[in-house]
DNA sequence: AACTATTTATAAAC
DNA sequence: TGTTTATAAATAGTT
């Protein structure tokens, strides 16, 4: 079709080649959008020139992505790349691992034990006791630190309750001095300002932070 | 082209949209191989007919994923996003699933226990203490069974110990007329076959299997 | 699926 | 690249 019939092989010079493909892509795009509007059929076309240059068509009311998602699903050729398979088999791996930790998690618990031999259980006894000595440890400390608060708790509260006596008995005896000075100037009475500043000395004793 | 002229619309009729678009479809892959040939491009289509089924065509020396694999590199479209997104979430579900897990099964074994509160450590407690609960009843099932096992053999072997010794006496017994027979009778010593067929009588009764 | 009148695509030339 | 034009190719309607 046109002034004279070709041979369907590679054109050699690059000049007629680049303006054949321009044309031709120009083609192949009106023929591709025509059997979609006619045929209500989805199209994707994807075409790289010898340069390597991209051009693609796809029907409208669809993209690409969705059009080869559908190709992929429907032709059972995997077409995803290196990246897919990478993660498909870290899911894979990741999923192996918590079936494991899952089964080892229900045998801690008790739980599935019907299948172990004895030696199996023993294992898993030994691991019971010895995370509850662990755990017994650790609450051991808990108990002490919570012994040495309440102590020191304690010792403030004594000394506190030391020095308001303190304060008590000089108090007392400056009101006694105060109902003297009364007594016998009654018109001078001087103000006493008495600030009682009472806080933790400790305050980073508490349990929780 | 054709007998008419025809507008690039939707073809209502049925039939003659499933006629045109299989005359169309193998054109516009002549169109597609022969732009590859005279062109040295590569070329990728994808139709799918309205009633969804796939027709695709590949320049040879090449496949649909790798031109799509050049798609995506060279027009920065990711073809595969969806699918990315859905894998990489599955990911992360299934590794906060395993975090969890490894923190479960660490706290059980009695480790890392330092951030934990004494409530927290207490249902821990509970848990190892009813696991070790279920793990000793399942043990106490072995041991039952073993015992029983035992039990049975011991029988057994005093059983078979009897019937030896049955067979023992028998035997001398016969012994012994046979002696007498040959003191009297030299010549007429007959054959006694005597066969013992020692073999477990409950032999599933052992512990593997 | 084959035929064919006609439209459409395009090779060559500019 | 774009236009022109002669001609090959595609195909709509028909059988």
């Amino acid at each position: 079709m046109g002034r004279g019939k070709i041979e369907i092989k590679r054109i050699e010079n690059s000049t007629n080649r680049q303006v054949t493909f321009s044309k031709r892509r120009t083609g192949v795009f009106k023929k591709t959008r025509e059997i979609g509007v006619l045929c209500d059929a989805q199209v994707g076309v994807v075409i790289f020139s010898s340069v390597g240059k991209l051009y693609d068509y796809c029907s409208p009311k669809t993209t690409l992505p969705k059009i080869l998602e559908k190709y992929q699903t429907n032709s059972g050729k995997i077409l995803w790349d290196e990246k897919h398979k990478s993660l498909s088999a870290e899911i894979d791996r990741v999923k192996k691992e918590n079936d494991n930790m899952q089964i080892e998690l229900r045998h801690l618990k008790g739980e599935d034990l019907n299948s172990l031999q004895p030696m199996e259980l023993i294992a898993i006894e030994e691991a019971l006791q010895n995370g509850q000595t662990n755990l017994r440890d650790k609450q051991m400390d808990h108990w002490r630190m919570h012994r040495r608060n309440e102590k020191m708790l304690e010792d403030e509260h004594k000394l506190l309750a030391f020095r308001m006596q303190q304060q008590d008995v000089e108090l007392s005896g400056g009101m006694r001095e105060l109902e003297l000075r009364y007594d016998h100037a009654r018109d001078f009475a001087p103000q006493i300002p008495f600030t009682f500043l009472v806080q933790p000395s400790h305050p980073n004793l508490q349990e929780d932070k």
